[in-house]
DNA sequence: GATTCAATGTGACGCAGATCACATCAATCT
DNA sequence: AGATTGATGTGATCTGCGTCACATTGAATC
Protein backbone atom coordinates (compact mmCIF):
# COMPACT_ATOMS: atom_id res chain seq x y z
CA UNK A 1 0.00 0.00 0.00
CA UNK A 2 2.82 2.55 0.36
CA UNK A 3 6.30 2.55 1.43
CA UNK A 4 7.68 4.26 4.58
CA UNK A 5 5.55 2.26 7.02
CA UNK A 6 6.11 -0.18 9.30
CA UNK A 7 3.86 -2.29 11.90
CA UNK A 8 4.05 -3.32 15.18
CA UNK A 9 1.09 -4.01 17.46
CA UNK A 10 1.77 -2.15 20.12
CA UNK A 11 -1.02 -0.19 21.63
CA UNK A 12 -3.88 -3.10 20.69
CA UNK A 13 -5.23 -3.33 24.12
CA UNK A 14 -6.87 0.64 24.15
CA UNK A 15 -9.13 0.69 21.62
CA UNK A 16 -12.44 1.30 23.62
CA UNK A 17 -10.34 4.71 25.42
CA UNK A 18 -9.83 6.46 21.33
CA UNK A 19 -12.55 5.31 19.44
CA UNK A 20 -15.70 5.97 21.60
CA UNK A 21 -18.43 6.41 19.33
CA UNK A 22 -17.22 2.81 17.21
CA UNK A 23 -15.82 0.99 20.20
CA UNK A 24 -18.31 1.62 22.77
CA UNK A 25 -21.38 -0.13 20.82
CA UNK A 26 -19.30 -3.63 20.78
CA UNK A 27 -20.01 -6.16 22.63
CA UNK A 28 -16.85 -8.27 24.20
CA UNK A 29 -16.88 -10.75 21.43
CA UNK A 30 -17.33 -8.21 18.67
CA UNK A 31 -14.10 -6.24 20.09
CA UNK A 32 -12.58 -9.40 20.25
CA UNK A 33 -13.30 -10.17 16.91
CA UNK A 34 -12.38 -6.80 15.79
CA UNK A 35 -8.88 -6.67 18.12
CA UNK A 36 -7.81 -10.22 16.35
CA UNK A 37 -8.02 -9.33 12.67
CA UNK A 38 -6.51 -5.62 12.92
CA UNK A 39 -3.09 -4.53 12.88
CA UNK A 40 -1.09 -0.92 13.59
CA UNK A 41 0.62 0.69 10.83
CA UNK A 42 3.31 3.75 10.94
CA UNK A 43 3.32 5.70 8.75
CA UNK A 44 5.61 8.82 7.94
CA UNK A 45 4.18 12.07 7.06
CA UNK A 46 4.17 12.57 3.23
CA UNK A 47 3.33 8.82 2.61
CA UNK A 48 0.51 7.46 0.82
CA UNK A 49 -2.35 5.88 2.82
CA UNK A 50 -4.88 4.97 0.35
CA UNK A 51 -4.57 5.21 -3.52
CA UNK A 52 -7.53 6.67 -5.73
CA UNK A 53 -9.27 3.88 -7.76
CA UNK A 54 -7.10 1.22 -6.05
CA UNK A 55 -9.19 -1.62 -5.45
CA UNK A 56 -8.06 -2.82 -1.68
CA UNK A 57 -11.04 -2.61 1.10
CA UNK A 58 -9.35 -1.96 4.53
CA UNK A 59 -10.85 0.46 6.91
CA UNK A 60 -8.78 2.89 8.82
CA UNK A 61 -9.01 4.14 12.07
CA UNK A 62 -6.88 7.16 13.03
CA UNK A 63 -4.64 6.51 16.29
CA UNK A 64 -2.36 9.53 16.68
CA UNK A 65 -1.18 11.37 13.84
CA UNK A 66 -2.62 13.36 11.00
CA UNK A 67 -4.21 12.48 8.02
CA UNK A 68 -5.51 14.11 4.64
CA UNK A 69 -8.22 12.79 2.41
CA UNK A 70 -7.93 14.52 -0.95
CA UNK A 71 -7.84 14.56 -4.70
CA UNK A 72 -6.16 16.21 -8.07
CA UNK A 73 -7.48 17.63 -10.23
CA UNK A 74 -6.38 16.84 -14.17
CA UNK A 75 -4.15 20.18 -14.09
CA UNK A 76 -2.70 18.68 -10.79
CA UNK A 77 -4.11 21.00 -7.83
CA UNK A 78 -4.92 19.24 -5.36
CA UNK A 79 -8.24 19.33 -3.31
CA UNK A 80 -8.63 18.37 -0.14
CA UNK A 81 -11.55 17.01 1.21
CA UNK A 82 -10.93 17.18 5.07
CA UNK A 83 -8.56 16.37 7.42
CA UNK A 84 -8.65 13.70 10.38
CA UNK A 85 -7.03 12.85 13.34
CA UNK A 86 -7.51 10.79 16.38
CA UNK A 87 -10.59 8.74 17.04
CA UNK A 88 -11.79 9.27 13.51
CA UNK A 89 -11.95 6.32 11.11
CA UNK A 90 -11.65 6.57 7.08
CA UNK A 91 -11.70 4.28 4.01
CA UNK A 92 -15.31 2.72 4.85
CA UNK A 93 -16.89 3.34 1.67
CA UNK A 94 -15.16 0.69 -0.46
CA UNK A 95 -15.67 -1.62 2.20
CA UNK A 96 -19.36 -0.91 1.86
CA UNK A 97 -19.57 -0.73 -1.73
CA UNK A 98 -16.60 -2.70 -3.25
CA UNK A 99 -15.97 0.10 -5.37
CA UNK A 100 -12.61 1.96 -6.01
CA UNK A 101 -11.48 4.27 -3.80
CA UNK A 102 -13.02 7.54 -3.97
CA UNK A 103 -9.60 9.68 -2.95
CA UNK A 104 -6.02 9.70 -1.62
CA UNK A 105 -5.35 9.44 1.51
CA UNK A 106 -1.47 11.12 2.79
CA UNK A 107 -0.50 11.25 6.07
CA UNK A 108 0.22 14.77 6.81
CA UNK A 109 2.42 13.96 10.07
CA UNK A 110 3.70 10.57 11.08
CA UNK A 111 1.10 8.66 12.61
CA UNK A 112 -0.08 5.13 13.69
CA UNK A 113 -3.39 3.26 11.88
CA UNK A 114 -5.37 0.61 12.76
CA UNK A 115 -6.81 -1.25 9.80
CA UNK A 116 -9.20 -3.80 9.58
CA UNK A 117 -10.34 -5.64 6.43
CA UNK A 118 -13.28 -4.32 4.96
CA UNK A 119 -15.05 -7.86 5.52
CA UNK A 120 -14.90 -7.51 9.18
CA UNK A 121 -15.57 -4.15 9.14
CA UNK A 122 -18.98 -5.53 7.33
CA UNK A 123 -19.24 -8.49 9.44
CA UNK A 124 -19.56 -5.61 12.41
CA UNK A 125 -21.98 -3.98 10.72
CA UNK A 126 -24.48 -6.37 9.94
CA UNK A 127 -24.05 -8.26 13.20
CA UNK A 128 -24.48 -4.91 15.65
CA UNK A 129 -27.17 -2.58 14.15
CA UNK A 130 -25.88 -0.04 16.86
CA UNK A 131 -22.56 0.03 14.91
CA UNK A 132 -24.14 0.03 11.95
CA UNK A 133 -26.35 2.90 13.11
CA UNK A 134 -23.14 4.61 14.31
CA UNK A 135 -21.21 4.25 10.88
CA UNK A 136 -24.83 5.60 9.01
CA UNK A 137 -24.38 8.87 11.10
CA UNK A 138 -20.99 9.35 10.43
CA UNK A 139 -21.52 8.73 6.09
CA UNK A 140 -24.65 10.88 6.75
CA UNK A 141 -22.09 13.93 8.60
CA UNK A 142 -19.57 13.26 5.79
CA UNK A 143 -22.26 14.47 3.14
CA UNK A 144 -23.61 16.78 4.88
CA UNK A 145 -20.13 18.22 4.64
CA UNK A 146 -19.81 17.54 1.56
CA UNK A 147 -22.94 19.53 0.29
CA UNK A 148 -22.15 22.42 2.24
CA UNK A 149 -18.63 22.84 0.71
CA UNK A 150 -20.17 22.74 -2.85
CA UNK A 151 -22.74 25.29 -1.61
CA UNK A 152 -19.46 27.34 -0.36
CA UNK A 153 -17.76 26.98 -3.72
CA UNK A 154 -20.73 28.41 -5.59
CA UNK A 155 -21.85 31.18 -2.79
CA UNK A 156 -18.64 32.72 -1.83
CA UNK A 157 -15.47 33.74 -3.43
CA UNK A 158 -12.01 33.00 -1.86
CA UNK A 159 -11.60 35.40 0.81
CA UNK A 160 -14.70 34.76 2.18
CA UNK A 161 -14.39 31.21 1.81
CA UNK A 162 -10.32 31.85 3.69
CA UNK A 163 -12.10 33.39 6.22
CA UNK A 164 -15.15 30.92 6.92
CA UNK A 165 -12.21 28.28 7.28
CA UNK A 166 -10.19 30.21 9.50
CA UNK A 167 -13.34 30.80 11.90
CA UNK A 168 -13.53 27.15 11.45
CA UNK A 169 -9.93 26.37 12.65
CA UNK A 170 -9.95 28.73 15.37
CA UNK A 171 -9.69 27.02 18.89
CA UNK A 172 -10.46 28.69 22.13
CA UNK A 173 -6.87 30.11 23.31
CA UNK A 174 -6.18 28.25 26.26
CA UNK A 175 -3.96 30.62 27.39
CA UNK A 176 -5.69 33.83 27.16
CA UNK A 177 -9.16 33.74 27.29
CA UNK A 178 -11.85 35.19 25.18
CA UNK A 179 -9.20 35.29 22.06
CA UNK A 180 -9.23 32.39 19.54
CA UNK A 181 -5.67 30.91 17.89
CA UNK A 182 -5.20 27.85 15.38
CA UNK A 183 -2.51 25.68 16.67
CA UNK A 184 -0.94 24.40 13.82
CA UNK A 185 -2.12 26.39 11.29
CA UNK A 186 -0.95 24.66 7.54
CA UNK A 187 1.29 25.90 4.96
CA UNK A 188 -0.45 28.39 2.82
CA UNK A 189 -0.28 26.01 0.08
CA UNK A 190 -1.77 23.26 2.26
CA UNK A 191 -4.96 26.03 3.13
CA UNK A 192 -5.26 26.92 -0.93
CA UNK A 193 -6.09 23.26 -1.78
CA UNK A 194 -8.49 22.88 1.10
CA UNK A 195 -10.40 26.08 0.40
CA UNK A 196 -10.02 25.22 -3.22
CA UNK A 197 -7.86 28.32 -4.22
CA UNK A 198 -4.23 29.07 -5.10
CA UNK A 199 -1.45 29.35 -2.93
CA UNK A 200 -0.49 33.45 -3.97
CA UNK A 201 -3.90 34.22 -3.60
CA UNK A 202 -3.75 32.87 0.05
CA UNK A 203 -1.09 35.00 0.94
CA UNK A 204 -2.25 38.23 -0.96
CA UNK A 205 -5.54 36.98 1.91
CA UNK A 206 -3.37 36.53 4.70
CA UNK A 207 -1.28 40.00 4.14
CA UNK A 208 -4.39 41.57 4.00
CA UNK A 209 -5.93 40.26 7.12
CA UNK A 210 -2.24 40.92 8.74
CA UNK A 211 -2.38 44.59 7.57
CA UNK A 212 -6.07 45.06 9.26
CA UNK A 213 -4.93 43.83 12.04
CA UNK A 214 -7.50 40.62 11.96
CA UNK A 215 -5.13 38.20 12.54
CA UNK A 216 -1.17 37.72 13.18
CA UNK A 217 1.06 35.10 13.29
CA UNK A 218 2.79 34.26 16.08
CA UNK A 219 5.62 31.11 16.92
CA UNK A 220 2.37 29.33 18.95
CA UNK A 221 0.55 29.31 15.90
CA UNK A 222 -2.03 32.07 14.32
CA UNK A 223 -3.68 34.45 16.52
CA UNK A 224 -7.46 35.63 15.51
CA UNK A 225 -7.20 38.93 16.95
CA UNK A 226 -10.57 40.31 16.22
CA UNK A 227 -13.12 37.19 15.21
CA UNK A 228 -16.48 39.89 14.25
CA UNK A 229 -14.53 40.94 11.68
CA UNK A 230 -13.01 37.89 10.30
CA UNK A 231 -17.09 36.14 10.39
CA UNK A 232 -17.81 39.45 9.09
CA UNK A 233 -15.55 39.09 5.77
CA UNK A 234 -16.77 35.07 5.91
CA UNK A 235 -20.33 36.59 4.75
CA UNK A 236 -21.96 39.54 3.94
CA UNK B 1 -44.83 20.30 4.92
CA UNK B 2 -46.65 21.75 1.63
CA UNK B 3 -49.35 22.83 0.14
CA UNK B 4 -50.50 21.46 -2.98
CA UNK B 5 -50.44 17.67 -1.47
CA UNK B 6 -53.21 15.37 -1.35
CA UNK B 7 -53.43 11.80 0.49
CA UNK B 8 -54.44 8.63 -0.77
CA UNK B 9 -53.56 5.78 -0.21
CA UNK B 10 -54.26 3.53 -3.64
CA UNK B 11 -51.00 1.96 -4.24
CA UNK B 12 -49.51 0.47 -0.94
CA UNK B 13 -49.76 -2.68 -1.96
CA UNK B 14 -47.34 -2.73 -4.86
CA UNK B 15 -44.20 -1.64 -2.68
CA UNK B 16 -42.01 -4.45 -3.38
CA UNK B 17 -41.68 -4.44 -7.25
CA UNK B 18 -41.19 -0.46 -7.30
CA UNK B 19 -38.22 -0.13 -4.06
CA UNK B 20 -36.55 -3.45 -4.94
CA UNK B 21 -33.27 -2.52 -3.67
CA UNK B 22 -35.10 -1.03 -0.31
CA UNK B 23 -38.00 -3.66 -0.53
CA UNK B 24 -36.44 -6.95 -1.30
CA UNK B 25 -34.39 -7.62 2.28
CA UNK B 26 -37.26 -7.34 4.58
CA UNK B 27 -39.31 -10.02 5.95
CA UNK B 28 -43.24 -10.23 5.66
CA UNK B 29 -43.08 -8.78 9.30
CA UNK B 30 -41.19 -5.60 8.46
CA UNK B 31 -42.86 -5.00 5.14
CA UNK B 32 -45.89 -5.19 7.21
CA UNK B 33 -44.98 -2.90 9.69
CA UNK B 34 -43.53 -0.33 6.72
CA UNK B 35 -46.87 -0.90 4.98
CA UNK B 36 -49.04 0.05 8.14
CA UNK B 37 -46.60 2.97 8.85
CA UNK B 38 -46.18 4.74 5.47
CA UNK B 39 -48.19 6.77 3.33
CA UNK B 40 -48.88 7.94 0.03
CA UNK B 41 -49.00 11.83 -1.19
CA UNK B 42 -49.26 13.63 -4.27
CA UNK B 43 -47.18 16.62 -5.11
CA UNK B 44 -47.68 18.92 -7.96
CA UNK B 45 -44.99 20.12 -9.83
CA UNK B 46 -42.94 23.03 -8.21
CA UNK B 47 -44.29 21.97 -4.70
CA UNK B 48 -42.35 22.17 -1.67
CA UNK B 49 -41.58 18.43 -0.29
CA UNK B 50 -38.48 19.22 1.92
CA UNK B 51 -37.55 22.70 3.25
CA UNK B 52 -34.11 23.37 4.22
CA UNK B 53 -33.54 23.58 7.93
CA UNK B 54 -36.86 21.78 8.86
CA UNK B 55 -36.85 19.61 11.77
CA UNK B 56 -39.03 16.72 10.57
CA UNK B 57 -37.40 13.41 9.98
CA UNK B 58 -39.66 11.29 7.85
CA UNK B 59 -37.87 9.54 5.22
CA UNK B 60 -39.54 9.72 1.17
CA UNK B 61 -39.70 7.08 -1.35
CA UNK B 62 -40.50 8.54 -4.60
CA UNK B 63 -43.26 6.51 -6.66
CA UNK B 64 -43.65 8.44 -9.55
CA UNK B 65 -42.66 11.50 -10.73
CA UNK B 66 -39.48 13.37 -10.24
CA UNK B 67 -37.50 15.63 -7.19
CA UNK B 68 -35.29 17.95 -8.01
CA UNK B 69 -32.97 18.35 -4.34
CA UNK B 70 -30.80 21.32 -4.20
CA UNK B 71 -30.28 24.52 -2.45
CA UNK B 72 -29.83 28.00 -3.10
CA UNK B 73 -26.61 30.37 -2.90
CA UNK B 74 -26.73 33.63 -1.13
CA UNK B 75 -27.18 35.56 -3.87
CA UNK B 76 -30.47 33.40 -4.48
CA UNK B 77 -29.16 30.92 -7.39
CA UNK B 78 -30.17 27.36 -7.56
CA UNK B 79 -27.47 24.49 -7.29
CA UNK B 80 -29.18 21.11 -7.82
CA UNK B 81 -27.00 18.31 -6.35
CA UNK B 82 -29.32 15.67 -7.75
CA UNK B 83 -32.43 14.85 -9.58
CA UNK B 84 -34.36 11.67 -8.42
CA UNK B 85 -36.93 9.59 -9.93
CA UNK B 86 -39.57 6.35 -9.26
CA UNK B 87 -37.16 3.98 -7.17
CA UNK B 88 -35.21 6.34 -4.85
CA UNK B 89 -35.38 7.40 -1.39
CA UNK B 90 -34.18 10.94 0.07
CA UNK B 91 -34.68 12.67 3.39
CA UNK B 92 -32.89 9.55 5.26
CA UNK B 93 -30.11 11.46 6.45
CA UNK B 94 -31.98 13.56 8.84
CA UNK B 95 -33.75 10.39 10.20
CA UNK B 96 -30.19 9.20 10.81
CA UNK B 97 -28.81 12.17 12.74
CA UNK B 98 -31.52 13.85 13.68
CA UNK B 99 -30.07 17.12 12.41
CA UNK B 100 -32.22 19.75 10.45
CA UNK B 101 -32.86 18.89 6.81
CA UNK B 102 -29.70 19.83 4.53
CA UNK B 103 -31.36 20.90 1.11
CA UNK B 104 -34.38 21.60 -0.23
CA UNK B 105 -36.49 18.96 -2.01
CA UNK B 106 -38.65 19.89 -4.54
CA UNK B 107 -41.41 18.49 -7.13
CA UNK B 108 -39.92 18.84 -10.42
CA UNK B 109 -42.98 16.87 -12.22
CA UNK B 110 -46.25 16.07 -10.60
CA UNK B 111 -45.50 13.09 -8.12
CA UNK B 112 -46.57 10.27 -5.87
CA UNK B 113 -44.27 9.96 -3.04
CA UNK B 114 -44.19 7.56 0.23
CA UNK B 115 -43.31 8.81 3.43
CA UNK B 116 -42.67 6.51 6.75
CA UNK B 117 -42.03 8.24 9.83
CA UNK B 118 -37.93 8.50 10.72
CA UNK B 119 -38.32 6.42 13.62
CA UNK B 120 -40.07 3.56 11.66
CA UNK B 121 -37.39 3.89 9.45
CA UNK B 122 -34.46 3.91 11.83
CA UNK B 123 -36.44 0.88 13.56
CA UNK B 124 -36.20 -1.03 10.02
CA UNK B 125 -32.60 -0.21 10.11
CA UNK B 126 -31.77 -1.29 13.31
CA UNK B 127 -34.16 -4.88 12.68
CA UNK B 128 -32.37 -5.75 9.59
CA UNK B 129 -29.23 -5.50 8.61
CA UNK B 130 -29.33 -6.44 4.84
CA UNK B 131 -31.88 -3.14 5.00
CA UNK B 132 -28.90 -1.18 6.85
CA UNK B 133 -25.97 -1.65 4.43
CA UNK B 134 -28.55 -1.18 1.43
CA UNK B 135 -28.77 2.25 3.12
CA UNK B 136 -25.10 2.40 3.52
CA UNK B 137 -24.73 1.79 0.13
CA UNK B 138 -27.15 4.57 -0.88
CA UNK B 139 -25.24 7.16 1.53
CA UNK B 140 -22.14 5.73 -0.18
CA UNK B 141 -22.90 6.57 -3.41
CA UNK B 142 -24.18 9.73 -2.78
CA UNK B 143 -21.07 10.86 -1.08
CA UNK B 144 -19.02 9.24 -4.28
CA UNK B 145 -21.09 11.53 -6.39
CA UNK B 146 -20.84 14.91 -4.02
CA UNK B 147 -16.84 14.34 -3.90
CA UNK B 148 -17.52 13.89 -7.90
CA UNK B 149 -18.80 16.94 -8.21
CA UNK B 150 -16.56 19.18 -6.17
CA UNK B 151 -13.72 17.58 -8.04
CA UNK B 152 -15.91 18.10 -12.00
CA UNK B 153 -15.83 21.52 -10.49
CA UNK B 154 -12.56 22.63 -9.91
CA UNK B 155 -11.06 20.32 -13.15
CA UNK B 156 -13.24 21.60 -15.59
CA UNK B 157 -14.68 24.52 -17.37
CA UNK B 158 -18.16 25.24 -17.90
CA UNK B 159 -18.10 23.68 -21.38
CA UNK B 160 -16.81 20.28 -20.04
CA UNK B 161 -18.96 20.16 -17.12
CA UNK B 162 -22.23 21.40 -19.48
CA UNK B 163 -21.02 18.00 -21.75
CA UNK B 164 -20.18 15.37 -19.33
CA UNK B 165 -24.10 16.32 -17.54
CA UNK B 166 -25.28 15.84 -21.29
CA UNK B 167 -23.60 12.63 -21.71
CA UNK B 168 -24.39 11.12 -18.24
CA UNK B 169 -28.17 12.38 -18.66
CA UNK B 170 -28.12 10.75 -22.26
CA UNK B 171 -29.88 7.58 -23.04
CA UNK B 172 -30.12 4.87 -25.66
CA UNK B 173 -32.92 6.22 -28.00
CA UNK B 174 -35.55 3.69 -28.21
CA UNK B 175 -36.76 4.20 -31.55
CA UNK B 176 -33.42 4.44 -33.22
CA UNK B 177 -31.08 2.14 -32.39
CA UNK B 178 -26.96 3.10 -31.77
CA UNK B 179 -28.01 6.94 -31.34
CA UNK B 180 -28.87 8.64 -27.53
CA UNK B 181 -31.14 10.84 -27.06
CA UNK B 182 -32.47 13.04 -23.93
CA UNK B 183 -36.28 12.95 -23.12
CA UNK B 184 -37.24 15.55 -20.87
CA UNK B 185 -34.04 18.15 -20.89
CA UNK B 186 -34.40 20.79 -18.39
CA UNK B 187 -34.59 24.29 -19.56
CA UNK B 188 -31.35 25.95 -19.95
CA UNK B 189 -31.69 27.64 -16.26
CA UNK B 190 -32.40 24.52 -14.49
CA UNK B 191 -29.25 23.13 -16.82
CA UNK B 192 -27.14 26.03 -15.78
CA UNK B 193 -28.17 25.58 -11.92
CA UNK B 194 -27.28 21.84 -12.53
CA UNK B 195 -23.81 22.79 -13.81
CA UNK B 196 -22.90 25.41 -11.58
CA UNK B 197 -23.44 27.93 -14.01
CA UNK B 198 -25.24 30.57 -15.54
CA UNK B 199 -28.51 30.33 -17.87
CA UNK B 200 -26.53 32.29 -20.61
CA UNK B 201 -23.45 30.73 -20.36
CA UNK B 202 -25.56 27.14 -21.14
CA UNK B 203 -26.98 28.89 -23.97
CA UNK B 204 -23.99 29.65 -25.85
CA UNK B 205 -22.41 26.46 -25.37
CA UNK B 206 -26.11 24.91 -26.62
CA UNK B 207 -25.73 27.08 -29.44
CA UNK B 208 -22.13 26.07 -30.44
CA UNK B 209 -23.22 22.40 -30.40
CA UNK B 210 -26.36 22.94 -32.46
CA UNK B 211 -23.74 24.61 -35.10
CA UNK B 212 -21.15 21.78 -34.63
CA UNK B 213 -23.81 19.53 -35.10
CA UNK B 214 -23.12 17.46 -31.96
CA UNK B 215 -26.84 17.72 -30.80
CA UNK B 216 -30.05 18.45 -32.19
CA UNK B 217 -33.34 19.82 -30.36
CA UNK B 218 -36.21 17.98 -31.74
CA UNK B 219 -39.85 18.02 -30.24
CA UNK B 220 -39.22 14.68 -28.54
CA UNK B 221 -36.06 16.18 -26.62
CA UNK B 222 -32.68 16.54 -27.23
CA UNK B 223 -30.54 14.65 -29.71
CA UNK B 224 -27.12 13.33 -29.46
CA UNK B 225 -26.15 13.68 -32.77
CA UNK B 226 -22.47 12.47 -32.20
CA UNK B 227 -21.73 11.17 -28.70
CA UNK B 228 -18.29 10.73 -29.54
CA UNK B 229 -17.84 14.28 -30.32
CA UNK B 230 -19.40 15.17 -27.03
CA UNK B 231 -17.46 12.87 -25.05
CA UNK B 232 -14.37 14.66 -26.56
CA UNK B 233 -15.25 18.09 -25.31
CA UNK B 234 -15.93 16.62 -21.78
CA UNK B 235 -12.87 15.87 -21.20
CA UNK B 236 -9.31 16.62 -23.02
C1' DG C 1 28.91 31.61 8.22
C1' DA C 2 27.73 29.72 3.75
C1' DT C 3 24.38 27.02 1.31
C1' DT C 4 20.19 25.03 0.27
C1' DC C 5 15.47 24.38 0.12
C1' DA C 6 10.73 25.18 1.49
C1' DA C 7 7.58 28.62 2.65
C1' DT C 8 6.26 33.10 1.69
C1' DG C 9 5.31 38.04 -0.45
C1' DT C 10 4.01 40.77 -4.51
C1' DG C 11 3.66 42.63 -9.17
C1' DA C 12 1.87 41.98 -13.94
C1' DC C 13 -0.98 39.68 -17.19
C1' DG C 14 -4.74 37.25 -19.21
C1' DC C 15 -9.00 35.10 -19.62
C1' DA C 16 -13.18 32.38 -18.42
C1' DG C 17 -17.35 33.38 -17.39
C1' DA C 18 -20.80 36.20 -14.52
C1' DT C 19 -23.65 40.06 -15.27
C1' DC C 20 -26.29 43.46 -17.78
C1' DA C 21 -29.20 44.57 -21.46
C1' DC C 22 -31.66 43.70 -25.02
C1' DA C 23 -33.99 40.98 -29.03
C1' DT C 24 -36.57 36.75 -30.44
C1' DC C 25 -39.70 32.97 -30.11
C1' DA C 26 -43.26 30.01 -28.56
C1' DA C 27 -47.00 28.97 -25.84
C1' DT C 28 -50.97 30.37 -23.14
C1' DC C 29 -54.37 33.82 -21.75
C1' DT C 30 -58.55 37.14 -22.83
C1' DA D 1 -55.65 38.51 -33.04
C1' DG D 2 -53.38 40.99 -29.53
C1' DA D 3 -51.26 40.46 -25.17
C1' DT D 4 -48.75 38.36 -21.62
C1' DT D 5 -45.28 35.32 -19.91
C1' DG D 6 -41.51 32.21 -19.86
C1' DA D 7 -37.73 30.18 -22.43
C1' DT D 8 -34.16 31.39 -25.37
C1' DG D 9 -30.16 33.80 -28.31
C1' DT D 10 -26.37 37.05 -28.48
C1' DG D 11 -23.56 41.18 -27.96
C1' DA D 12 -20.82 44.17 -24.77
C1' DT D 13 -18.68 44.82 -20.34
C1' DC D 14 -16.22 43.95 -16.12
C1' DT D 15 -13.76 41.40 -12.72
C1' DG D 16 -12.00 37.69 -9.74
C1' DC D 17 -8.42 35.05 -9.47
C1' DG D 18 -5.27 31.60 -11.61
C1' DT D 19 -0.80 31.66 -13.57
C1' DC D 20 3.88 33.22 -14.44
C1' DA D 21 7.85 35.29 -12.68
C1' DC D 22 10.43 36.88 -9.63
C1' DA D 23 12.24 38.62 -4.74
C1' DT D 24 12.52 37.66 0.23
C1' DT D 25 12.58 35.16 4.41
C1' DG D 26 13.63 31.59 7.53
C1' DA D 27 15.03 27.18 8.98
C1' DA D 28 17.84 23.31 8.43
C1' DT D 29 22.28 21.23 6.85
C1' DC D 30 27.07 21.28 5.89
Amino acid sequence: MSKNCATDGSEIGSTDRLFGSFMSCLTDDERSIFEKSCSSVNFSAGSTIIEKDDDETPVFFVLSGTVSVLNYTISGRAITHTTLCRGNIFGEMAAIDCRPRAAWVLALTDCTIFTIPGGVFIDLVERNHKFALTVLRKLSANLREANERILDFFSLDVEQRACLELVRMAKPDPLRPHSFFIMQMPTQANFASLIGSSRETVSRIMSRLKNDSIINMSARGLEILDKKQLEKRAFG
